[in-house]
DNA sequence: GGACAGCGTGAGAGCGCTCCCACCGCTCCT
DNA sequence: AGGAGCGGTGGGAGCGCTCTCACGCTGTCC
């Protein structure tokens, strides 16, 4: 076994960029007050702050990151796992709404964002060493399934970690930031009763996945608040085709049902697939949400009903809770959980399908 | 001016991790062999490279990437640079793509991935000042408007680069990888004029990116070749809006027309909006064509026939190109052009609109 | 007027690693 | 028999930076 991998990468050549040395020398101080003046110039001289910083400019100087790593032991970078075995999803626009969030909240830092995928097992084993290699100062982990234990090992290592949706397990005191699923699927309940319907179902999404069952638990409550029956209730796999299955066995059975909520975007179309291949129609027969605002919402044959969520500041928020608990270690900062809202489309509305009417 | 951002990471506490010194000594050798035995074991027997991999194994030894960095003048990492003005394109699926491409070539590497996105002039100078900080040993650029001067900066600075799509200005000799816009354009003439469609129309991308470029030259060859003039051109900005105030346009001024070729599928649904408000079907009084092969193509009304392009394995190939030209540095190899496919739905069948015929 | 802050400064050590070079012991050639 | 060649090894230097420490210099207080 070798504690590094086989291949790595050649010297690049490259003409020899000037040292902090070559910099003191420029501006006739030493080493250490030039040190100080590029390090935000704490006791430097106005006038010794000004040469450096004229030498800075006119010998293009950056510092080597890998000198001062070395010395601090801090990285200036931290790392963004994704540990997904499924590629479809990183195809997810989720995904670039994430990385544009956390570039955004970074965007004034020198921090650089790292990126870890894994899809294997073995990848996962080779993304926990880098972490706990001290090559990053924190991380971000996107982690949804139940199965994973990022949770317990990350919070072993004592790396500053902040997830983005709760993790299955928070025993381990992780930090995280999440939307409120509960609440979004008691919106769909009282939006759905709202409008009148009374025989209502949901094609929930896998039951080991928090943000799933918190999407059902929420949906569940709303209805027992609007005095509804808890009603039938099946599982998908946040996929299209899976949830057109799923939303054939709920419709073979429960015929009279006159509402879905299938908790996501990508799953509603499934379940309007279902409902057209029965013979019904939406709205007219059967009202539909979905859960999430994706693109294909809005595209949709039936524009779909849906619940948004503050995607873009959740994320920042993960990013900037990382860089605060990295400067200041120990605080474990209150999970932030953001709000979700109702968006209208055609797929609810009281009339008769409308798919003409937006010209 | 200070040549480094103002706000860092604080150092982290973390036990401290063994050194090679005591990787040797629990080996019973020498620094310097210990060091040997862990890159690549040149030169070093077989009792003394066991030894270390156990002493690896059991002192979890992780080499510290700075101290290498440091004296090696590489970083072992790479920058994936992202310049997009417009937050709205990197929530397209394209984006994910690419990045999982190239963490896909880059596996078996212990090579990392560095994400840089720059909105701003300012991010790009900032951006630019990293890479020509030596700080990663390649970058590949997802550059695709004519004014961004990525090509020029970064062929001046050496570093090895590929492009993601031509750029602009391919004078500079830079490495891209592309997909074959122009053939995908004569796809498109092909199948509409094949299904006997003779008033064709296109509405393009902007004039100022390749890919929108090549792909207009290809539909007009393609035309051309078909015997068919070359019809009118209207030009969108790849946005659904956009794209549908274009087709209004067009259809105002040439309300013969019977087909449309739109340069992306996101612009096909604005077309598609645009010629339902002016009370004609897709396909049956105009066919329509996209082009990408997006998620959206499939579940719009009328399912879009589109062009799809292997976008996976262009990502991937840019990754493994980086990696080949860094380590033999000066090799400047030829750009790859992945060719393109035609995707039939309904918004080209023959038959009228046939929306129900999925099910 | 001497002691004592406090500020600005520079010298020096050393972070963990790789790489050059010198060295050892051996075989193989002349 | 003496050297050349070679595989394996260890010592040492030094990559570019930060940080501690000691030093001079000014001012201020007793």
């Amino acid at each position: 076994m070798n504690a590094s991998p086989p291949r790595s990468l050649r010297q690049v050549p490259g003409r020899p960029s000037p040292t902090l040395e070559d910099l003191a020398l420029a501006a006739g101080v030493s080493r250490s007050t030039a040190s100080r003046a590029i390090n935000g110039g704490d006791r430097v001289s106005p006038e010794a702050q000004a040469a450096v910083d004229r030498a800075v400019v006119s010998l293009g100087y950056i510092p080597n990151r890998a000198a001062r790593s070395l010395v601090t032991r801090r990285t200036s970078s931290i790392a963004l796992v994704i540990p997904e075995p499924d590629v479809r999803v990183m195809m997810d626009p989720f995904f670039a709404v994430v990385i544009t969030g956390i570039t955004e909240a970074l965007r004034e830092t020198d921090v650089q964002l790292v990126l870890l995928m894994s899809r294997t097992d073995d990848d996962s084993a080779r993304t926990l060493r880098y972490l706990r290699g001290g090559h990053v100062d924190g991380a971000i982990v996107v982690s949804h399934h139940k199965a994973d234990s990022w949770a317990r090992s990350l919070s072993e290592t004592g790396l500053p970690t902040i997830f983005i949706g709760r993790p299955w397990d928070t025993a381990f005191d992780v930090t995280y930031v999440d939307t409120d699923n509960e609440g979004g699927g008691r919106i769909a309940a009282r939006h759905l009763s709202g409008i009148g319907r009374r025989r209502l179902a949901t094609v929930a999404g896998p039951a080991d996945m928090t943000a799933a069952v918190d999407r059902l638990r929420g949906w569940q409550a709303g209805l027992r608040e609007a005095g509804l029956p808890e009603g039938p209730v099946v599982h998908a796999d946040f996929t299209t085709d899976g949830a057109a299955a799923a939303a054939r066995r709920l419709l073979a059975e429960h015929p009279d049902i006159d509402g879905i909520f299938a908790a996501s975007d990508l799953m509603a179309l499934g379940v309007m697939e279902a409902i057209q291949a029965a013979g019904r129609s939406v709205p007219g027969d059967i009202a539909l949400m979905g859960y999430d605002n994706h693109a294909v919402a809005e595209t949709a044959a039936t524009p779909l009903t849906t619940i948004t969520q503050p995607m873009v500041e959740m994320a920042v928020k993960a990013g900037t809770m990382l860089l605060e608990e990295i400067e200041a270690p120990g605080s474990h900062p209150e999970p932030v959980i953001y709000s979700t809202e109702l968006v209208e489309r055609a797929s609810t509305s009281v009339a008769p399908t409308a798919s003409a009417a937006k010209a």
